[in-house]
Parts: structure tokens; C-alpha cells; sequence
RNA sequence: GCCCCCAUCGUCUAGAGGCCUAGGACAUCAGCCUUUCAAGCUGAAGAUCAGGGGUUCGAAUCCCCUUGGGGGCACCA
């Protein structure tokens, strides 16, 4: 494009240090990934840290880091906008000068009771202007009483701005429902308003891609270009993420900071392609999309409208595609942490790695995350299942047939020379021929006495993995467990 | 209360006037495969396209109203 030509593709992702990066903020950073990507264009990653309250420790370490997990890279940044004041004052000085800010000496009690007031009365909650035509003298007399005066954007009273936007078309609010917003807090901070336009412009970003919920503020946005002489960015507000019950994404949604997603076990590939699809989609029936394939083929044009609410079974899905197409080895790389943490405790550590790669060999294709990779392979590893006798019964099985059963098996095991899947499968076929059992009744009998289980990886691999004397004495500890039965 | 946005299966979505008796995916259910589970395959159920008016030969698609949902209205971002 033309225009793309003259001025490059430049975005930003500008998150607040005031909490740490939930799926809604992660969402919005892919897409100004992708987008940039696409184009060819920079990445700058911009703190808003103006909100000296509300800040939360580590919170900059945990959007650094989640970007890292998910391979958001940038080009420039992080930068502070802490540390950015000076160019906030001479900015907001040179606002003043021009007419288009004054001084609020309005005390936060006063502006409290007007509030409450314009509530009973059932009015908006607006700035009433009351220092919008102040005199200096008037003015400097309230500062020698020691108020530390708030600046106001002087937004005009009649008119109105139009916001185009790149994925809502035009969008128009009359400068009547808007009021004098603050621009300088009384610490010295700038507002939100002030250093974004600010820094939107003075890093040159080209295209300003953040949630919805930014759409009813741009407007004063807007107004603050024009004041300045400033051209605006190319604007896009991206629908939102809600959680469950349809509301704005907050810690009360529990699980939704991107790192714990990363503890539960998902995959980072899986993560950026279920993400990719919240509001964006390729076309009516490509549901994954590689990195690659995602930047190649995103765009503007294809992001919706309509807020999603995300449902992790369809996470859980895209995870386990994800994890079904590692490489054994890679499976093994990223499922090891996971062992390490939570399988129990009286598993001796460190673990073995040529054990457990035999052992995730048959889990990998039953897990959708990580997490649950040691649920499904405890079994291999401790001294000796934990289960139910009643498991070993079921169907014509009595106490009576399953210790027959089980002692015949067990003498037929203890025969076997070569251990592997396919002579133990062959031993035990025919034991149930000569037994006359159904084999997935002398199978599911094997299954519980040697998994403690009645739902696990295929019997015979499983022996096979578990080896020749661990199987034994688990048969054999199953014979005793039956006989407790009666 | 005021302003703004949005509205297709439970959920994510395709659909930019005729291809739609609305397609795909997840989840659900059933069958197949099979020693269980998982995976895979096949199939089913699931949306009067929020409702009502227009415009048009023709509307999920365009316009209006209503309703519903969401967001904003801070010395928070």
C-alpha cells in the first residue's frame, strides 16, 4: 500500500505493570505481533507505569516473560513512562500555553460529593468545569493555600469528533457528552490520555490495534492530536475477550494470567493458535495455523467484531493436536518439569530419563496438557499402585474365578523368558483360551492388578515398560489384595 | 442515568443480496476400530441467522425501531 510506503508499519503493545498479563492482554499483544509481522513492520513495547498507586510488583518481569513463553518478540523497548516525564510537561506546558489545557484545583472530596450528587439526580458523572475559567489570580491564590492543581483538557463544548476506525468504520461522539478529562495527575504523572498520545506519536506508531474498551476514550484521544497540530494513528479496536459469565476478564475469572496457563501445561504453539482464532479467523474451516502461517495470512480484515468468551475445551483440544505432534523426544523435554514437580513425592529423584522416555512413549498421545502427564504415568513410577480390590471383579469375574485367573497368570508370566509386548500378548491370549475367559476380562483383571486401573495405556506395552519383576510382584500383590475379599 | 459498541448452533466462527433447505471446529451423543483409555474414522443432534418493521424480484447479509449483551463515563490504565 501506498501509504504503508510513506510511513512504516510501527505498533506497539503498551501494557500497565498493574497486574499480571491475563489471555485479554496477551491476545491484544498477538495481535499487534501479527500485524506488525505481517507487514513487515516494528514492534515497541511500551510500560505504562503512570499510575504510581496501582502498581504491582513484578508485575513488568511477568509481561516480559509471558511475551517471551508465546515468542512475541519486539523491536524496541521496553521503555518506561516513568521515565518519560519531562516530555510530558513540556508537552502539557506547551498545551497551557496554547489554551487548550487549564489548572483544576479541584479537591478529589469535592469532585467525590459533585459525583454523587449528579448520581441522584440521575445525571451523568461529569466534570462540572468549575475551574475551566479561572483567573491567574484566582488560580494563584488557591496554590499558595498549598493545591496541588490537576490539568484539564479544555474539550470543546459544542461539535462533535469522529473516530475512524479500522475494523468499526467511523464512530462519532458529540463533545457534549465528553467532559474536561485530566491529563496531569497532581503527582506529576500524566494520565493514560496524555502519555499515550504523546508516546503514539514521538515513536512514530503507525497503527494503535488495543481492546474495545479503549474506543469510548479515543475520541479525547482524537481531540488531543488535533490540539497538538498532530496527525492520528490508524486506529483498530479489537473485540474483547469476556469470561464466563460475559463480563470484562478480571481476577475473578480465576485462571487467566497467560503463566498460569504455562503451569497447567500448555504449549506455548497451541496457546498463540487458539488465541489467533478469538476474533480473528483464515476462513470457514482452518482451525490450525503454525506461527508462520498465522503472520503470513493475518489480517485487519478478517478480525471480528463481536466479543468472544474463550472456552479452554477447545484450548484443551488445539493442545492435545499440539502435543500429539511433538517428536517422542521434544514430548519428553517439555513433560519432564512437569514429573519432576508433581509426581508424588516418595518417587526417588532425579528420574530416569531412558525410563521415562519408554514410559511417555505410551502417554503422549492421551494427555491434552502437560499437567496431566503425571496423573496418567504415576503408575509406572511408584512401588506399588494404590487401588480398590473391588477394581479386580467385574462382569462373570467372582473372587473365586479372578484368583484362578490371576495365579494362572502369574505362572505364565513368571515363564516368560523374553519380555516383551508382543510374547506376553501371545502367553496371555492363550491363557484365556485354556481358561476360557474373554480376553478383555482376563485382560481388564491384568490391566487393574498391574496399573491399579481400569483405564490406561495398552496392557502388554505397559508390562513391557513396567519389566518382568515389577509386574510380578504387582500380580502378586493383587493375589493377596483378593483374598482380603472375603 | 448518559455515551459508544455488538448481536449466526452451548462455545469459537464462515457468511461482505441470489452459491444458505446457513458451512466448519470444540464440546455432546451414537457407531466403527479395539484388551481398557486415548487417538482415528463415520454419523447424529444442535442456529425459526435476537424480535419487529422496511428496501429489493430476492436479505443472515442493506436501513430503521425494539430487545438483549458488553464497554465507557476516576488525580486507573
Amino acid at each position: 500500500m501506498q501509504s504503508e510506503l510513506q510511513h512504516p508499519v510501527r505498533l506497539r503493545f503498551a501494557p500497565s505493570p498493574t497486574g499480571y498479563p491475563h489471555l485479554g492482554n496477551i491476545r491484544t499483544a498477538l495481535f499487534n505481533w501479527l500485524f506488525a509481522r505481517h507487514h513487515g513492520g516494528k514492534l515497541i513495547l511500551r510500560i505504562e507505569d503512570t499510575d504510581v498507586a496501582r502498581k504491582v510488583e513484578g508485575a513488568i518481569d511477568a509481561i516480559i516473560g509471558s511475551l517471551r513463553w508465546l515468542g512475541l518478540d519486539w523491536d524496541e523497548g521496553p521503555y518506561l513512562q516513568s521515565q518519560r516525564l519531562p516530555d510530558y510537561h513540556q508537552v502539557a506546558d506547551r498545551l497551557l500555553q496554547e489554551g487548550h489545557t487549564y489548572w483544576c484545583y479541584c479537591s478529589p472530596e469535592r469532585l467525590e460529593s459533585m459525583r454523587q450528587e449528579q448520581a441522584r439526580l440521575k445525571q451523568p458523572p461529569k466534570y462540572d468545569r468549575r475551574c475551566r475559567d479561572l483567573t491567574q489570580e484566582e488560580g494563584h491564590r488557591l496554590e499558595t493555600d498549598g493545591v496541588r492543581p490537576v490539568m484539564r483538557f479544555r474539550t470543546p463544548l459544542e461539535g462533535e469528533t469522529t473516530v475512524s476506525d479500522l475494523i468499526h468504520g467511523p464512530v462519532s461522539f458529540k463533545h457534549e457528552t465528553l467532559d474536561d478529562f485530566i491529563l496531569l495527575k497532581s503527582d506529576g504523572y500524566p494520565t493514560y490520555h496524555l502519555a499515550n498520545v504523546i508516546d503514539d506519536h514521538s515513536m512514530e506508531i503507525s497503527h494503535v490495534l488495543r481492546a474495545d474498551e479503549w474506543l469510548s476514550s479515543t475520541p479525547r484521544h482524537v481531540l488531543l492530536y488535533k490540539a497538538l497540530n498532530r496527525q492520528t494513528p490508524h486506529f483498530a479496536h479489537l473485540p474483547m475477550i469476556l469470561g464466563p459469565d460475559r463480563s470484562k476478564l478480571s481476577k475473578r475469572h480465576g485462571a487467566t494470567t497467560i503463566t498460569e496457563y504455562q503451569k497447567q501445561g500448555y504449549l506455548p504453539e497451541a496457546m498463540v493458535n487458539f488465541l489467533a482464532l478469538l476474533g480473528w479467523s483464515l476462513d470457514d474451516r482452518t482451525e490450525l495455523l503454525s506461527r508462520e502461517e498465522l503472520i503470513q495470512h493475518f489480517s485487519l480484515d478478517r478480525v471480528g467484531k463481536t466479543a468472544a468468551i474463550f472456552n479452554r475445551e477447545k484450548l484443551d483440544w488445539i493442545n492435545g493436536v499440539y502435543l500429539r505432534r511433538l517428536s517422542p523426544e521434544e514430548f519428553v523435554n517439555q513433560a519432564m518439569p512437569f514429573l519432576e514437580r508433581d509426581l508424588p513425592e516418595s518417587v526417588g529423584r532425579p528420574l530416569d530419563p531412558g525410563y521415562v522416555s519408554e514410559v511417555l512413549a505410551l502417554v503422549q498421545e492421551r494427555a491434552r496438557t502437560l499437567a496431566e502427564v503425571p496423573q496418567l504415568a504415576s503408575f509406572f513410577f511408584v512401588d506399588e499402585p494404590d487401588y480398590n480390590a473391588a477394581l479386580l471383579l467385574s462382569g462373570k469375574l467372582d473372587v473365586t474365578s479372578a484368583t484362578g485367573a490371576l495365579s494362572a497368570a502369574l505362572r505364565s508370566a513368571s515363564c516368560i523368558k523374553d519380555w516383551q509386548a508382543a510374547s506376553l500378548e501371545e502367553t496371555m491370549r492363550s491363557l484365556a483360551v485354556e481358561l476360557n475367559l474373554e480376553t478383555r476380562e482376563l485382560f481388564g483383571l491384568l490391566r487393574v492388578a498391574v496399573t491399579g486401573r481400569t483405564a490406561a495405556p495398552p496392557l502388554f506395552e505397559t508390562m513391557a515398560v513396567l519389566g518382568k519383576d515389577r509386574c510380578l510382584k504387582r500380580l502378586d500383590a493383587a493375589l493377596r489384595l483378593l483374598s482380603t475379599l472375603e
